[in-house]
DNA sequence: GACTGATAGGTAAGAGCTGACATGTCAAGC
DNA sequence: GCTTGACATGTCAGCTCTTACCTATCAGTC
């Protein structure tokens, strides 16, 4: 089991959940549902969609208008997703500009520090409304929002708290 | 301002923190504290540091023994380390494994689901073992120690609540 | 003297990802 | 008939990052 192959689970997932499906779709259901969970683009859906019907765990169902391929999994991919599902240990790779943010904040000084916070704060809660928008019940992805929210919603006490101990020693 | 130069604040980051040091210290700084908040090999800092130097955001300030190059940030990277803290809008690009499985626990029934938050929960129950032992006082990385804390902590609550919910159902 | 392990610094192939560009279809409104 | 905008699929350069590999020094131990 390969790292980096967290994209063609992603995909295979949402073929699974949903249906045969296009790339364009695909592409779609990740800017509204699973980028609060991995990001891609178009660029990169379409060519592993490629790859993933070569290694035969996809296969094009049929061609509608406008060049529209659906893609379906395939007996091969589904089992692919289970296995990772159950077997695969998530790395713990870490990289976020925030919380980088966050651990050089003792280089500012006080002001320049509470206004990063406030920044990361607004950060936060325009996350949480995106969040609060998300529609419920679609089957895939309701763990994931109450994780997302719980997460988001420590980093908006994280920073409430933190500005709060700026301001006193401010 | 480049998106992607995330690497070059953080090494900016520690060498204005900590003073100067070799790559090979960097490395075992990104170890022992970045690493909960970006990750680096060495052979990603090494190459990078040259890149940097190149550019007069560092300086080679003395070369030890064994090779060693210590490296002392300059105005110029103090001035761009400053600017990105206080200027930059961290991307909110995620790409979480552990998101990712949660995303996709509908596809599995009720025992495969448990099981798998139950890895995922010993996991959050490490990271937190890990951050309950990171040294307090060492200035850089107290905030975003907070914050990891909390973020770590949220998970563990939510594997709680998704086994307890699982365990109902199932 | 030989071996081990930590120190110290790299290179290079290939995978992953981003941003810019390119192409063409189809429906709706002017 | 023409334009606009959503639909639909792709390529490519360049950057980031990982994995595996390589070299060499020095201290301590058997």
């Amino acid at each position: 089991m390969l790292a980096g192959m967290s994209l063609r689970i992603a995909l295979l997932g949402l073929l699974s959940g949903v249906g045969p499906a296009s790339g364009y779709d695909l592409a779609k259901k990740f800017e509204h549902s699973l980028n609060h969970v991995w990001q891609a683009g178009h660029t990169q859906i379409y060519p592993e969609l490629v790859k993933m019907a070569a290694d035969g765990l996809v296969t094009v169902e049929h061609e509608g208008a406008r060049g529209r391929k659906i893609y379906a999994i395939t007996p091969e991919g589904r089992a692919l997703l289970t296995d990772w599902l159950i077997g695969h240990d998530p790395s713990a790779t870490v990289r976020s500009e925030t919380a980088l943010q966050a651990f050089l904040l003792p280089l500012l000084n006080t002001e320049q520090a509470i206004a990063v916070v406030e920044r990361i704060k607004a950060h936060f809660v325009a996350r949480l409304a995106v969040l609060d928008c998300v529609p419920e019940g679609s089957r895939l992805g309701n763990y994931a929002l109450t994780l997302g929210l719980r997460q988001v919603r420590s980093g908006v006490a994280w920073a409430d708290e933190t500005l709060a101990a700026l301001r006193r020693e401010g």
